[in-house]
RNA sequence: CGCGGGGUGGAGCAGUCCGGUAGCUCGUCAGGCUCAUAACCUGAAGGUCGUUGGUUCAAAUCCAACCCCCGCAACCA
């Protein structure tokens, strides 16, 4: 299964989780389980690959979660930290490296960003008014202000937009305002300079990368350009907080009335892909390894950088930090092809972890294991348009794509070899008429799924290695070698043959959506690890690739099927209703 | 008239860019097989392709208007 294939190299970055509080299935599925399912693909197709994540640490409402638990801003992310690094390990996901914004790394970066982008005139700064709490003694982001609606009179309209008219709002509106930490009404209005990032001056620049842009979805340039249409604005970059990136002059020194500001997280966080890097690179200790990744005077201009987000990220990848990126005039490697993917809504609603609605990452495993989760969120992951989770979907799928196509074959065929040809894969008989059929839609078939996979079509490749399984299924029929041993053990004996060949196909082909299973498979037949690579649509011994005389033990039931009774349990633990 | 996405047999989706017998999975029904996790294989039934109008020899696909669902709307991340 070797091939000539050029080789790429491959930069993918997922979007950071935030680090308050474990995911639920819809962030894994909006970003980090594609990306690793690429990341898979492309490295069992031999070619250099960088996947790199992250936590994204700072802000507002961490500060919040570590105040309400009584403990350190950083001890508290330090704890949370951990909660999701042993949930990305417990679902497989390969990260070359799953690093955390608040590390060294990143403060330097943000801050080199921040003094290249006021030396080139992008930055300024601007003073604005804010809505002060007394009581809590700090600034209040919008949506942290509660009053009464100056047009509807509901009383618990947020600062940013009233939940019951639905209308935006500017916090200065809210008549009796008080605020949503603490509940104090001591509000003061106060003006605070902060930096601003002059976006409006990068409008043309950015236009003009978007509309060039090749690889990305429709749903992603769409997004893009609305931004663009309506003009883009000056943002603020940083904000008022003691949790952070520190503000500072170029030599290291804190800038002067910046004491009690940071970088705003939507300014350090994207910057934390190029950091987290620096921290891979140093962990490996080749501390310059990352240049070759990122930076286009240092050989990464052969490099194909491909994003994965939610929906929600598009503009700040498309914009916001290109921007960031475009505006230092420095040589560092963009985005070349993005993923972005709508939301998987629990039974068309929102997820919602104070309610109790919904799945989240650690009660998932506690539940069943990772491959499950993988593989539904995979096969119905939400490409086209929003995907709802519903527990008879979900057992509906596992049931019959896992355990009633690929498991009963792997099944079916293995114990057929232990009793029949006593464990060993057969060595007799000469390849027929079925076999030229199997090989030829194969061949088809693979061809098409590693071409779902190149472009990133993921409920397309699902489907097609489902069709795949039941490809083995449907030769099976047609050989039926258990008729045939009755009266030409030969002729049976290609089936079994061509089967067992089949299984370690199998094995390797679900490798990127159900890693754990597939060794599972490729152990048991005893696949050594470099022949596992992702073979060639072309290849001709794809059937017969086994050494004859192989022993062959059946493994243990590879997914027991989800009951009726269980779909009913979890409904109920799970509805938010509790 | 804010913006984007979606609306295709009972359920979930593909097909729409580049008009030309409406396809897949689940479910239902019938048949086959009996190696296998009551599994697998084959076949059948079931669709005004959101609505209305237009272009065309021909529209799910192109154009126009409208309706419904979801998300976003830049200080939540």
């Amino acid at each position: 299964m070797t091939q000539e294939r050029a080789k790429r190299r491959i930069l993918i970055t997922s979007a950071l989780p935030y680090i308050n509080g474990i995911k639920h299935l819809g962030n894994l599925a909006g970003s980090m389980l594609p990306a690793d399912v690429f990341a898979r693909f492309q490295r069992l197709s031999g070619h250099d690959v960088l996947y790199i994540c992250a936590t994204d640490e700072h802000g507002t409402p961490a500060e919040l979660a570590a105040q309400a638990a009584d403990i350190s801003v950083q001890d508290y992310v330090d704890e949370q930290y951990e909660i999701q690094r042993a949930a990305g390990e417990g679902f497989a996901l390969s990260y070359d490296h799953f690093g955390r914004s608040s590390r060294e790394e990143n403060h330097k970066l943000t801050q080199h960003f921040a003094h290249t982008l006021e030396q080139k005139g992008l930055i300024e700064e601007r003073v604005s008014k804010q809505v002060y709490s007394v009581d809590d003694g700090r600034f209040l982001p919008d949506r942290y202000v509660e009053g009464t609606c100056p047009h509807c009179e509901y009383e618990k309209a947020r600062g940013d937009q009233c939940d019951n008219c639905g209308r935006l709002l500017d916090p200065i509106e809210l008549k009796n305002p008080y605020s949503a930490v603490s509940g104090g009404t001591n509000i003061e209005i106060r003006e605070t300079a902060h930096l601003y990032l002059l976006q409006s001056q990068m409008q043309d620049t950015i236009r003009e990368w978007v509309e060039a842009s090749k690889d990305w979805p429709q749903l992603a340039k769409s997004i893009a350009l609305k931004w663009l249409d309506e003009g883009l604005r000056d943002r603020a970059i940083t904000r008022d907080l003691k949790w952070g990136i520190p503000v500072t002059n170029a030599d290291g020194t804190i800038r002067d009335g910046f004491e009690n500001k940071v970088f705003y997280v939507w300014f350090d966080a994207p910057v934390e892909y190029i950091a987290s890097t620096q921290s891979w690179a140093s962990k490996n200790g080749k501390a310059d390894a990352w240049q070759s990744w990122w930076r286009k005077d240092q050989g990464a201009d052969d490099v194909e950088y491909v994003q994965f987000m939610g929906k929600d990220n598009v503009a700040f990848h498309t914009v916001s930090f290109p921007v960031t990126i475009f505006g230092s005039g420095e040589p560092w490697k963009t985005v070349d092809r993005l993923k972005a993917f709508n939301w998987v809504t629990w039974y068309g609603g929102k997820f919602s972890t104070s309610e109790k609605r919904g799945v989240f990452m650690d009660q998932a495993l506690e539940l069943l294991p990772a491959d499950y989760w993988r593989w539904y969120l995979i096969a119905n992951a939400p490409e086209g348009s929003d995907a709802a989770f519903t527990w008879e979907g979900f057992a509906s799928a596992i049931n019959s794509d896992l355990a009633n196509v690929l498991g009963n074959f792997v099944n079916r065929i293995t114990k057929y070899t232990v009793s029949k040809f006593d464990g060993k894969l057969p060595d007799t008989g000469t390849p027929g008429e079925d076999e030229a059929w199997l090989a030829e839609e194969l061949s088809a078939s693979l061809a098409r799924l590693s071409d779902n996979y190149e472009q990133m079509e993921f409920r397309k490749a699902a489907a097609e290695t489902r069709a795949i399984w039941a490809l083995g299924n449907e030769y099976l029929t047609r050989a039926e070698p258990w008729v045939k041993y009755k009266t030409d053990v030969d002729a049976a004996a290609v089936g079994v043959r061509t089967g067992l060949n089949l299984v370690a196909l199998f094995g390797i082909l679900c490798q990127p959506i159900i890693p754990e299973t597939a060794a599972k498979i490729l152990d048991t037949i005893g696949i050594p690890k470099e022949n596992r690579n992702w073979p060639n649509a072309t290849d001709k011994g794809l059937l017969d690739a086994l050494p004859h005389g192989l022993p062959i033990a059946a493994p243990p039931v590879l997914f027991s099927k989800i009951e009726d009774e269980q779909v009913a349990e979890w409904t109920a633990q799970f509805s938010g209703e509790d």
